[in-house]
DNA sequence: GAGCACTGC
């Protein structure tokens, strides 16, 4: 094989270094001795023990539950042995699927570096924005949210013999609907290659009779059955065992040192305090080692910060080396690396985080570990339609999960902020986020993958039924679903096909016909990420004024738009006199000037020219109203007619779809205005029902543009 | 007068 003689040699950012000091010779030997460590660490994982078993598991048994405790390196070396196994022969793929991309990134370069080969051949990812994968590549990571869209496309997966899902256990709405996917289309390619086979050639596929919607891609191909494989790191495999009919399970020993759980004995009723109290009695009298501390979000950490430093200045001298680090989402990516960098000699770091620390992020140096016991967590109130962030108890396996975090370097602590008697009364596991989310896009990709009866769907957990009939009726607003609840033939199709909330597509299809598709492209680009707009508290004064040179007296799209355009004038300016690079630094310095989140605009410009590719695959026509914009209101008053909302006398508003009432966010440019009529982005309630992302309309628009809603009867 | 965490062709 030619491409052999090529893996053998060192690669670029490897071993050699390009000013050529060092000859081949050497760098040949660095590598040689590299590769044989990777290979020694290889066989010293947990799991190596066990690779002929698995691999026999495999391929006596269509699917397969690994049970595998952190470090038993599964998620490395299964596809591995699987591949070497004989799995991919006759050109199939090895699938496995992670839920956050990261994971799907850095793990693909771990394995493409065990394999001796370049990332994006034999070894490659998939995730959104970003394919390194190729027409050689046999064992590809992806989001699993990724592989849901791949199934839009082909429905009986083809391409893969094998699908890994990794991280069962964190039950995400995108790992469920995947299970459910998965095993339906393994039922649809057992039958399949059944018939193939020629156990019935009269073309009457009798045992898949049900999957029909699923049959006919399938239909005339040679398809091997689809071997899958549930990979979960929680103790309890039974759910995933019973919903694959009684699958055979394997257990895979974790790599772990041992965490002592401290408990308090009495509630604490104020776990900040507390928190605060534990951190000095740490610093105080453990030996060295970090400190990572779970709070629930950003005033939360900010305050706890505040109050080390203040008692830390009562502290002799000598006591005072201790340095706090924040780490939660929207925090600036400069500001979140810090936490990674060691602290200097005779220091000792504390990290306080939210649960960015429980899975995302990995910070090195943590010996102990301080758990308040709470998180903030999403809620979803089918019955009135509110998302809601509220602070309720972790779950047992959360807890696991964050004691876990003090042991991966050596033996640590982990103090638990409650009593032992409260931790038994936690659920065993966090609720899979399918029962506490809004449900209009996983019925809109399951509607267009041909699965009508949504209610009656194979969930591993099924979903609240209000909340299935609440988002049957929006979608069917919307214009997605026809009255006997079909996918509607354009309009329908065209949304379940982008990459964005139903409403957001809904916006666009509509913009083209309005002139004002190039605007609503950069809005809904701008409305996809996180906050744009970053305000530290003790910068908010600036912050302000920054977000004063952007903001529209119309509203906060119009607000987003100016940035998104300020931006782009400020980066094509740039691309004209400078490197990519230099191109690039100059826009995270302007960001920074301007009080906005660089990862976030960014994030938005990888959105805008995906969905820019989308529509225009669509056919739609990209016009631009100009600066008329009373015509892209009307577009947003006719998209987003059921978050529609009308001042009261006292300033609140009330929601005409619903009834209920609710109040502009502080961070909205309408803040002070509070126009008559408007409609908004999200409805999230905290303190109060707060409402982001305001744009003013006129009152009468809306009989007029959305007659299904605000007809005269 | 205030922002859990992820994610998508």
């Amino acid at each position: 094989m030619p491409s052999m003689a090529a893996n053998n040699l060192p690669r670029k950012n490897d071993t050699c270094n390009n000013n050529h000091t060092q000859s081949i010779e050497a760098a040949k030997g660095d590598f040689v001795t590299r590769r044989q460590r990777i290979q020694q660490q290889r066989k010293s994982l947990p799991i190596a023990s066990v690779e002929k078993l698995l691999v026999e598991e495999v391929r006596n048994n269509n699917t397969l539950i690994v049970v595998g405790e952190t470090g038993s390196g599964k998620t490395t070396q299964l596809p591995q042995y699987l591949f070497y196994g004989g799995f991919c022969r006759d050109g199939g793929v090895i699938g496995i699927t992670q839920p956050r991309r990261v994971a799907a990134v850095s793990v693909a370069k771990r394995v493409a570096e065990e394999c001796g080969v370049a990332l994006g051949q034999k070894v490659g990812y998939a995730i959104r924005f970003d394919d390194m994968t190729s027409a050689s590549t046999r064992m590809k990571y992806m989001t699993d949210g990724l592989l849901l869209r791949e199934a839009l496309l082909d429905p009986c997966l083809s391409k893969y013999s094998v699908i890994i899902v990794d991280e069962a256990h964190e039950r995400t709405v995108h790992t469920d609907v995947l299970l459910g996917l998965l095993k339906s289309v393994q039922k649809t390619r057992s039958s399949v290659s059944k018939v193939m086979n020629g156990h019935a050639q009269n073309g009457l596929l009798m045992g898949a009779e049900k999957d029909k919607s699923f049959l006919m891609p399938c239909h005339g191909k040679k398809l091997s059955p689809l071997k899958l494989i549930i990979m979960s790191a929680s103790l309890d495999a039974r759910v995933f065992s019973e919903y694959f009919g009684s699958a055979r399970a394997v257990h895979v020993q974790g790599r772990q040192y041992p965490v002592d759980i401290l408990y308090t004995h009495q509630p604490e009723s104020d776990y900040l305090d507390a928190a605060l109290i534990t951190i000095f009695q740490i610093h105080l009298e453990e030996s060295h080692g970090d400190i990572l501390v779970f709070l629930t979000g950003q005033e939360e950490i900010e305050s706890v910060e505040r109050l080390v430093h203040e008692r830390l200045r009562q502290l002799p001298e000598g006591n005072q080396k201790l340095l706090t680090f924040p780490i939660f989402s929207s925090l600036p990516s400069e500001k979140q690396m810090k936490v990674f960098m060691p602290a200097p000699p005779g220091f000792r770091k504390v990290i306080l985080a939210t649960n960015i620390a429980e899975t995302s992020v990995t910070i090195p140096g943590i010996r102990y570990v301080i758990d308040s016991g709470v998180v903030k967590a999403r809620i979803y109130d089918a019955d009135a339609g509110i998302e809601s962030l509220d602070i309720v108890k972790t779950s047992k396996a959360q807890a696991l999960q964050r004691s876990g975090r003090a042991g991966r370097e050596g033996p640590g602590k982990c103090y638990r902020l409650y009593p032992e008697s409260e931790f038994d009364k936690f659920e065993d596991s966090t609720t899979p986020e399918i029962k506490r989310c809004d449900l209009s896009n996983v019925i809109l990709q399951l509607k267009a993958l041909g699965i009508d009866d949504i209610a009656g769907f194979d969930f591993i957990d099924k979903p609240n039924r209000t909340a299935i009939i609440r988002s049957l009726e929006s979608l069917f607003l919307l214009g997605a679903l026809t009255e006997e609840s079909k996918l509607t033939d354009i309009v329908g199709h065209q949304m379940a096909r982008l990459p964005l909330e139903p409403v957001y597509s809904k916006a666009l299809i509509l913009s083209s016909q309005f002139n004002c598709l190039e605007e609503m492209l950069i809005v809904v680009a701008m409305l996809s990420v996180e906050s744009i707009f970053y305000a530290p508290r003790e910068k908010l004064e600036e912050s302000r004024a920054a977000l004063r040179c952007f903001s529209s007296p119309e509203g906060d799209h119009l607000t987003l738009l100016n940035v998104f355009r300020a931006s782009n004038e400020f980066v094509v300016k740039n691309k004209l006199t400078h490197s990519k690079e230099k191109a690039e630094k100059n826009l995270r310095k302007w960001c920074k000037d301007n009080f906005i989140n660089s990862r976030s605009l960014r994030h938005a410009r990888d959105v805008h020219s995906q969905i820019q590719r989308n529509v225009e695959q669509m056919g739609l026509r990209i016009t631009s109203c100009g600066d008329d914009m009373l015509v892209f209101r009307r577009c947003l008053a006719a998209s987003f007619f059921l978050n529609a909302a009308l001042k009261q006398p006292d300033g609140m508003y009330r929601i005409l779809s619903s009834g209920l009432m609710v109040q502009i966010h502080p961070s909205s440019v309408l803040f002070r205005s509070k126009p008559e009529c408007i409609i908004f982005d999200k409805l999230v309630r905290t303190n109060n029902n707060y409402i982001r992302n305001i744009c003013r309309i006129d009152y009468l628009w809306l009989p007029e543009l959305a007659p299904q809603c605000y007809g005269l009867q």
